[in-house]
DNA sequence: TATTGTTATACTCTATAACTATA
DNA sequence: TATAGTTATAGAGTATAACAATA
């Protein structure tokens, strides 16, 4: 009589999505390696590109992330000479962030790394099949109340 | 004439499926705090719990993971009294690693938290619904190749 | 006194390499 | 000499708190 082994509960779609989600992340991070890019980074170029001019302090909130992060980030991009600091005379303590032309070469990179890896992750599903998956990770993600287009690895964990 | 701002690509599958997983992640990670565990902790459980008396090497194989970083999680666990190092007497170099009967009492809480997880997670969709999220992820990640049940987290990133 | 941005610091997680004990 | 497990060490990423400049 051996003790009989825990049965194993069913993969469920919670379990699913963290997989897939991991998987996602990481195929996306090799893809934009190749541009010298990370993921946090490319997340700030996009927020840049959507509300250029905007204070370090508003990208931090759009974000969701600590503004002492943000430092490193717009550091890191301006010194690659993606973005460009610009003062505010009326308020010398805002920089007013934008996209140098560099960096919207790189949007454009980027939009198609995005979409080539788009293809690759769903590859095995129908377009039918997509809009299918589409609509039913939207809902989830409403209900959710997660921000379109910002990462969730952005917020702080406490 | 201002510039006209760059037209943010449409959110697809591949940022949804990055977005949820984080999320989930995150949430599932908050569920097993309260039972004193990490996400790593309760991956290596379930391995565990599905082939007792594997050896640590075989453990780490599983998950994909250097054997380095499993001493550590092994340890935490074993601290705590939810597993067993137990050695084999024929090759003295090999620990054959069993859950306790604490450890079996865990891994029932972890289903019921796994479970709460899962309906919060998917409660803005119908049964049939999560049928069909269900089958379309399960497409992906069989052709991506991911074992089943195992987090790519564990994976080593070179 | 409040706000923007910055620096300093510490903490968590993970990987790589060197070590031990057994075989 | 090869293998299982361990320890030591270092690196990446992120958070918290203190600080300087400006309002």
């Amino acid at each position: 009589m051996s003790a009989s082994p825990p049965i194993p509960p069913p993969i469920g779609n919670a379990f699913l999505l963290a997989q897939l989600g991991a998987h996602a992340t990481r195929r996306f991070a090799e893809r934009v390696a190749e541009l010298d890019l990370t993921p946090p980074q490319t997340g700030l170029l996009r927020v840049i590109a959507r509300r250029p001019g905007e204070s370090q302090q508003a990208l931090a909130a759009e974000l969701g992330t600590p503004p002492t992060r943000l430092v490193a980030l717009v550091d890191g991009l301006e010194q690659r000479g993606l973005i460009e600091r610009r003062r505010n005379p009326k308020d010398r303590r805002l920089y007013a962030v934008h996209l140098s032309e560099k960096g919207r070469e790189t949007m454009r990179a980027l939009a198609k790394a995005g979409a080539a890896h788009e293809d690759e992750l769903t590859s095995a599903l129908s377009t039918k099949d997509r809009e299918v998956l589409h609509e039913l990770l939207g809902r989830i993600a409403e209900q959710h109340g997660l921000t379109p287009g910002v990462h969730p690895g952005y917020r702080s964990l406490g």
